[in-house]
DNA sequence: GCACGTTATATTTTATAAAATATAACGTGC
DNA sequence: GCACGTTATATTTTATAAAATATAACGTGC
């Protein structure tokens, strides 16, 4: 099998508070500085990656991505050091969880087609 | 907080092969006999039980769904030994997740606002 | 042989998500 | 004070997912 890997949501509310992609885009924006940058090379619209972050900077207790408007360079952002532990977090559950089922989860893909 | 779970979903080629929805309907099948009522009774429309079933039957090595149509009650649907197996690993698996991650997850959410 | 409830399938309609487009406001550097 | 690249936001268009609707075929029981 070429690609298998395990996605893991958390969910509250029925809405998804954190996941892979919000994840990703998390790290997107921290090395690039802005969100337009971490848009564009994730090859999202800036909309949804805006809406991305402001969700999330909504949803936390405090906010996740700090934003500037203006200046220099027309303004960024940069994942805050908050947000940074819930990135932090969110990828030491997924890990940890990957790791604990990963042989099971072998077995089961195992009886896909193909692969 | 209300509502806090994790969703895990098992991913092969950029399509998701077994996660909530279908271990859900899996069940419902299991539990009706059909898959119409399996639908009615999850609010979904039989076309898209239907299609569910039929990428799981598709995409597994064996069908997990057996159906018959006609007869006295005028067919109907039972989960095979097979798709049993599936259901049952990924019911493991999704539990056994969750429990490892548990108290993280936990940590994590408890840094949403309300809940 | 007709009625029944279901599977299997196609087609159309509706709802939802995402992209595309547009624009104002911002603040520093020149 | 103008240019610049960005955030923030609204609106329109497009794509995608799901529901709704329709229909044929099936096989047992009556």
């Amino acid at each position: 099998m070429s690609n298998i890997k395990i996605k893991i949501q958390l969910v509250a509310n029925d809405s998804i508070a954190m996941g892979p992609g919000k994840a990703d885009l998390l790290e997107a924006i921290q090395q690039k500085g802005s969100i337009s940058a971490a848009a564009l090379s994730m090859g999202m619209s800036y909309k949804r990656a805006w809406d991305l972050v402001n969700t999330m900077n909504k949803s936390f207790k405090q906010a996740v991505v700090a934003t500037s408007v203006g200046g220099g360079k027309g303004g960024g952002a940069q994942i805050t050091e908050f947000g940074l532990q819930i990135l932090t977090r969110y990828r030491a559950i997924e890990a940890k969880a990957n790791l604990t089922v990963q042989v099971e989860t072998k077995v089961l893909m195992e009886l896909l087609l193909d692969n």
